[in-house]
DNA sequence: GCGCCGCTGGCAACCGCATTCCCGCAGCGA
DNA sequence: TCGCTGCGGGAATGCGGTTGCCAGCGGCGC
């Protein structure tokens, strides 16, 4: 045959026809065989086709196969960022969780911007996912909520599944950390340490789940009778630099009376440290820092940092569980959080 | 209409056909306006074509658009972890550069199997991308490499091109960090500073790119005279823990001797940070610590980490310029790395 | 020995979109 | 006014795979 010589030129992708010809089999037969199908073949067939297509080198091609069948084993996740460490474990978790379903996923990345987030959807809603996950924390302000809110409900009427992972403010399947009882937890085991003065960083961009870290946080002082914690409440940019520069910012007479400070999340309790060292503070000895999220890969950081540890494990369980779980309607589940107490907040 | 009624029950999502029936047009004409083509369409045609697919809400079904043409804008990025931020931060590169491109890029993680990374790419060939590009360093040992590179021979046969990213074991197009310069460089400054004797830290696993770290660190000692430095070379498990434990199962003479460690990634630094301090050797004032990598998210360690920066973003760019580029042939590129002082290595 | 049923293979239609080809039409020059 | 050219719309076909349906075959019961 022309096979030995032709070896220039791209060749055309052995499809499934191919097989069934080297097979000696029908099409369909061979579809049968390769690809899932309930029904039966005889074993004789069935081994030739095998063989046929291992010879080959055949693929399925996904994209015909999604066609046919109006679905795939797909799942896309949303998220904000790949290299901020939270959305990475948290990817790391939700593809764990997805490959023990027997599932791909595919990421998309926002990188914060919301329109970029409206047209991934679309974009997504062309691949006819499974379902699409948001693990991304919205950003409310930007641009109308509703777009994205229509592009999904779009999603959710020809039988998609849309699930939310820390953010509650859209009307749709959710799963969310206790981000107010890991926080006031937090705030109770601190108090028992003996802290009394606080500052806490919130989130300048209106963002639901952080502000119930910090609301649960006060939660906690006040159910210790500590009331006038909320005089000292920042809400600097959502980022590590602005954790830093309101730190760097503050009055020294303010920063002299603070025990410890507690951020909203790891990242942002970085860059509080960052800011302390640069005005010469000492951490934990003058004053304490707390987070939240507990990423793994800060493991290295010294002083060690307390902060909330959130199962991303069963979040993603959950999140899975509810993207291939269909009819039922299961509304908005809490995984819980509780307090890692570490080096950073020694005690008084 | 039944429109108004039917709110229920997952409805059909909406087709090509669709919009150009509600446009007034044939299916053809809606494709050309909707989804790029090469002829012209009547403005006032146009137009409506437009107002009814934004109307319906029209998505492109990216796998039906992918059958038709036979090739799809989206290009495939293996990696090996995504929670390892030297991976998540190349994965963002390259996502970075794609967009520039205008691809999608879809990711697949390997979890450092070599099995599911043979896996992975079968399937990817499935959704026939524009190319795949391999990131992870590949694990030499477990499976028959050849299996991975017929596969991979088998995608660039159909038209499809392969990237590989630090990996120059496999017969692709190949960019890396000229890794021995990198260390060589690093090894000239710090013997400059006064170092004289070192601990290397390889890695067990065979991995090329990494020995040229090794080899490249040795040349540079070599350079300015240090020759016995080949002594102390060790090859543990190619992680943070191994690291970790390589150091704390050192002898104490031979501990004591050691004027600074160098770990081949910053990952492994790390660990070895870890292990020195347990032993309660304090960093940098018995030993100073050198990594490779410059990971970004490394910047709150204390005390900050020499290192070998990467420029991930060129090696991106030019992955994803090899990755579109077809029919010329590239080899092998090298981008620079140089080395990066910072307070782990103070000069003896 | 006949009829019925169940099993399994193949035919053909179909999924949603791209593209080739054909044809009508308008515009232009002679 | 006629013919030619060029543009743009539409019918038909193809991409790779799936699935409803029919037909043929073998097994079984009576």
């Amino acid at each position: 045959m022309s096979e030995t010589l032709g070896d220039a030129g791209p060749r055309r992708p052995v499809t499934l026809d191919d097989v069934a010809r080297r097979a000696g089999v029908s099409q369909p037969t061979a579809s049968r065989v390769l690809n899932g199908s309930a029904r039966k073949v005889n074993e004789a067939l069935r081994e030739r086709v095998v063989t046929a297509a291992r010879e080959l080198g055949y693929t399925t091609n996904l994209s015909a196969q999604a066609v046919a069948r109006g679905t795939s084993r797909t799942i896309a996740l949303v998220i904000s960022g790949i290299s901020d460490p939270y959305f990475s474990a948290m990817a790391a978790a939700i593809m764990r969780q997805a490959e023990l379903a027997g599932l791909r996923v595919s990421i998309a990345v926002t990188d914060r911007r919301s329109d970029r987030e409206l047209e991934l959807v679309r974009e997504i809603r062309g691949h006819q996912p499974l379902a699409i996950i948001l693990a991304g924390t919205g950003f409310l302000a930007p641009h109308p909520e509703d777009t994205l809110v229509d592009e999904l409900r779009r999603y959710e009427e020809t039988g998609g599944r849309v699930v939310l992972i820390s953010r509650t403010d859209l009307p749709f399947e959710t799963v969310s950390f206790d981000n107010h009882e890991g926080a006031r937890q937090l705030a109770r085991e601190l108090a028992g340490l003996g802290y009394r003065r606080f500052l806490l960083l919130g989130s300048g961009t209106a963002l639901l789940g952080m502000q119930q870290r910090i609301d649960g946080f006060v939660h906690g002082l006040a159910d210790e009778g500590i009331s006038h914690a909320a005089d000292r409440i920042l809400y600097p940019e959502f980022s590590w630099d602005g954790a830093r520069r309101a730190i760097e910012s503050l009055e020294e007479d303010t920063l002299r009376e603070v025990e410890l400070v507690f951020a909203i999340t790891d990242d942002m309790a970085l860059g509080a440290i960052a800011g302390l060292r640069s005005r010469g503070v000492s951490i934990p000895d003058d004053v304490a820092v707390a987070g939240f999220d507990d990423i793994t890969t800060l493991r290295d950081i010294v002083p060690s940092l307390t902060t909330v540890h959130v199962a991303l494990d069963t979040v993603a369980e959950e999140a899975i569980h509810r993207a291939t779980t269909d009819g039922e309607v299961f509304t908005r589940k809490t995984v819980p959080a509780y307090p890692v107490l570490r080096e950073s907040t020694p005690g008084v």
